[in-house]
DNA sequence: GAGCCTGTTCGACGATCATGGAACAGGTGG
DNA sequence: CCACCTGTTCCATGATCGTCGAACAGGCTC
């Protein structure tokens, strides 16, 4: 089963921000940001072993910041935009803001 | 002296992420959001040790969050609501517009 | 100066965490 | 069917973290 762990009913503001609050796993939320189609786990930009990467992918999908949808061999992987604006307006752009100088 | 570890140079995502990403921590920037003026270590409303809580006050100084001014026997917290709008600005208004019903 | 109050420092302990390798499970393609 | 490819699960390990009590350091106030 694609049911590895599915996000929560509500968006706990800990489990968010503890989420987001690791390099690796900002890197992913960025990427997916930047990125206007779905990301499989594989293409990510990281390095971190493959276990690692599945890992951290565990914990953004159970603060609810990301979705992930079996297609086939592979995962590809979404930002739940929605919901996240709905609970936190603003936050992934006050995030990435400072990204740009 | 009063300082025991001051703010940063400049802000660190993942280092203020990290230090909001506490329940009890979260709780004392919610409570100087809320409030108007400077408060004392020992009057948050915590349920931790008075250790405990120094440590906290510590993280969320050296993240850059909070600043902390000696004034004769007490130690006044505030928030630096300036330096961190500058460097992600909305944070604070996204992580706490969530908590009314 | 003797207390007292406030906050920090110092271990220490248990829990959580990030990481990696190896084994495993599905799906795809020869 | 037999290789691949992709992603997850299962230990194990070393690091970090949250927590507390006790000791310590300044500043006030009798």
């Amino acid at each position: 089963m694609a049911s590895n762990t599915q996000a929560p009913a509500a968006l706990d503001v800990i489990a968010v921000l503890h989420a987001l609050a690791d390099p690796v796993r900002l890197d992913i939320v960025r990427q997916l940001r930047e990125s206007d189609t779905a990301i499989a786990c594989g293409r990510f930009d990281t390095r971190v072993a493959k276990s690692t990467l599945s890992h951290h992918f565990k914990t953004l999908r159970e603060a609810g910041i990301i979705a992930t949808h079996r297609d086939g061999g592979q995962a590809l992987n979404t930002l739940r935009t929605a919901e996240l604006e709905a609970s936190f307006p603003g936050l992934l752009g006050a995030i990435f803001r400072q990204a740009q100088p």
